[in-house]
Formats: C-alpha cells, structure tokens, sequence
DNA sequence: GGAAAGCGACCGACCAGTCGGTTCTGCCAG
DNA sequence: CTGGCAGAACCGACTGGTCGGTCGCTTTCC
C-alpha cells in the first residue's frame, strides 16, 4: 500500500544520495543532482526528508545500520570471543571492499560537514567499538586473554582498520583491501597477548 | 623587512583561521569571520591567499608541518628505535592534548571539505605513518622484533592514536587525553611481540 | 614618489528551500 | 463496474539570502 511504496521511494533517495555524495562530498553535492539521480525532483526530495541535512543525517544511520547488521549476523554465527571479533574485522573489511560509497560516506564524508554530523558518526563508531569490546570482555572473563582497557583497546582496533580502509580508498593500496587481513589479525591477536596464528575463520583466497 | 611583514601577517593570519575552522568547520565558516578573527579584512586575506581552498589548504600544511617537527625533534633525543616510537606517541599525545584546535583542523575537519583536502590530509598521515615506519623497520633490522609489515602496522598504529584522539575531542574521554598513552603504549608493544613494561621514557604524573 | 599592503562596499553566481499546481492511488457510493 | 472525490505523492520554476571573490581607493613603508 501506501506505506509500503513511501518506504520504497525513500530507500530509493537515500541510495542514490549514498552514491552523489560519495561522489561530490556533502558540501559540494545539491539537491538537484540528489534528485536527478534517484528520478524524482527536489519537491519529491523535500516531501520524504524535510532538509539536505536531515537527508544526509538519515543516509548516516541508513548506511550504519547496514554496516552494523552484517558485522552482528557475521559475529552471531562465531562460536567464542576472539573467532567473534575475527568475523567482525574479516566481515567489516569484505563489506567496505565491494560498497566502497558505504565506506566513503561513513568513514571519510561523515567528519567535516558540521558538528552535527561528526556527533552522529562518533556514535556509529562507537556502536561498532562496543561490539569489539564486548568480546574483549568476554574472552577476559573466560581466562583467555590478560586483563586490558577493553573499552580503549575496542576504540584502537576500530580505529586502525578505518585507517588502513580510508587509506586503502585514497590511494588504493593494498589493490585487494582484503590482502590486509591477515596482517590487521595478526597485529590485533598479539596486541592482547594471543599467539597469531590460529585457525583462519575467514581465508580469502 | 617587507618579506618579515609579510610572513607575520601570514601566520597571524593562519593562527586565526586555525581557531576559526577549528570552531565553525571549513563550510560554516566564512571569510569575513576569518578576516575579523585575524584583524584584517577580506582585502587583506586575499592578498596574502588567492582563495578560501587556498587559505585552508596552506593552514592544513602549517597545522601538519607544527605537528611533525614537534614528534621528529622529540624523536631525535631518543637513543633506540622503540623509544623513538614511544617518543613519538606521547608528544602526539600531548601536543593535541594542549592545542585542540590542531586536533579538530587535522583529524576532523580535514576530511569532509573536497577531494583536494582529503588528499592533502592522507598525505600528512602517510608522512605521520612513515615515522613510524622508520622506527619499525630499524627495529627489525636490528632483530628487536620479528619480522611484519612494517607499513601497514605503522598505519594501524597511527588510525589507532587518532581514533582515541577524536573520541577525547568529541565526548571528553578520557578526561586527560595523556592518560590513555600507558595503555596504548602497552597495545602497541605487545602488537609486535614486545614485553609491555620496559622504561617509561615520558611519564605522566 | 611609488610600490607594497590593506581596506570594505559591492557584485553576481549559486542553491536550499517554497509553493502553486498536477498526477497518481485507494476507496466508496450509485 | 465506474465515476468521482480526498488526500497523498510528486513536480519544477522561482525566490531570497548568503558568501566567495573583485576592485578602486587609501595607508604605510622604504
């Protein structure tokens, strides 16, 4: 119905915003080429979200949301705690490498287009550091890793593979964004006092 | 002379705009305010920048270039390739930790302003990163650590430090940023197979 | 005196947001 | 079945404010 084909015209917006401004960037990008590129007009544009930041703010969560829903599915199916942090990055690492708009949007575009916005994209990284803690704490109860700063060490993860994926979009090193995944693995096991190798839950051949 | 008029009107004007788009962000921030912050007015600015990319463009270099000459002269008294790095994390550290406007211009509102400046400011982290690199390859050459691939950590070491940096910007946490050197140096040691005490060679009182 | 530096009123492009009008869609009375 | 109505969805020309950039003039310095 009527409900129904609202939702549809709105994920057909926030897609196609998804792809302009990961293209143009916030700032440069209008509404116009916002409405050319997901065939509606800017009337249409302004019928579904009422301003270029909201739509923007909406495109944040949207995207995060995705982001987050395949990282949880990946974690759910891992049997402990340091297997469960390993398909969070592998997972993390596979979904930025096709989707290079999503990874655009929220870990490079989502800083720099006002306070608003930086707020909004602090929270999804926290959301993901929280998920990394919680195995951090786990694998801490269970006896298999020392006692650390769960909440720092999730935040330092979470940071060093953004860094190496914004680097990874800037100057397209390493070709294959998955090639770093063994290395980020292996820094991250010895980094809580785990022996690196292990069993590889996510090779990529 | 002419030229050292010159030269101070440019760094007032800097220093000006440093705060300015520290505080308003690059696309909020106008002109006239940046005029009115460095006591000139929009005549002067655009004698001295031939245009706002420009202006924000040269305050991304000065703003990277005062950041790196701090972490090299602080390197440069250290003995070993591991105390260089140690070196290097606590004057980061503690140069953002005074200075937060260097923070936010460097590691939040660099990205998000155009293509132009996102390469600028990889660039600028690429040459962050290399530092540590340095001191990496040095120490595996000199057999302190095993072998690993010292770009990438280096990266991961330097995504790290500025995730928990910008987490401090944002929400405050932690209170002191210094505060979070002792855990991230203890991370990083053990990330390359390193014993996490050793000498504090920067304490924090 | 003249060149470099500085000033600020002004201009015009650009674009977020508006609004009067049009077209769909679901529904119900006849 | 169908005519027609209500309201949701959609359209795009237009506007009004904003702000980067200009330019003719003044001041400062050598």
């Amino acid at each position: 119905m009527a409900q129904e084909r609202a939702r549809e015209r709105q994920r057909r917006i926030l897609e196609a915003a998804l792809q302009v401004y990961a293209r143009r960037g916030y700032g440069a990008a209008t509404m116009d080429e916002v409405a050319r590129a997901s065939r509606t007009s800017k009337g249409g544009l302004y019928f579904h979200f009422p301003s270029k930041e909201d739509l923007f703010l909406a495109l944040l969560r949207y995207a995060g949301q995705r982001l987050l829903e395949k990282a949880q599915e990946a974690m759910a199916a891992a049997p402990d705690p340091v297997s469960r942090a390993d398909a969070a990055l592998s997972t993390v690492l596979r979904t930025f490498s096709r989707h290079r708009a999503l990874a655009r949007i929220l870990l490079l575009e989502g800083y720099g287009a006002g306070r608003r916005f930086q707020a909004e994209v602090t929270a999804l990284r926290g959301r993901c550091a929280a998920l990394v803690r919680g195995c951090l704490e786990e694998a801490m109860a269970q006896g298999l890793i020392g006692p650390l700063d769960a909440e720092l060490t999730a935040r330092a993860w979470f940071g060093a593979v953004a860094e190496v994926i914004v680097h990874w979009l800037q100057t397209g090193q390493p070709r294959r964004l998955e090639d770093a995944y063994p290395h980020l693995r292996a820094l991250f096991l010895r980094s809580v006092g785990l022996p690196p190798g292990g069993v590889d839950h996510h090779p990529t051949p």
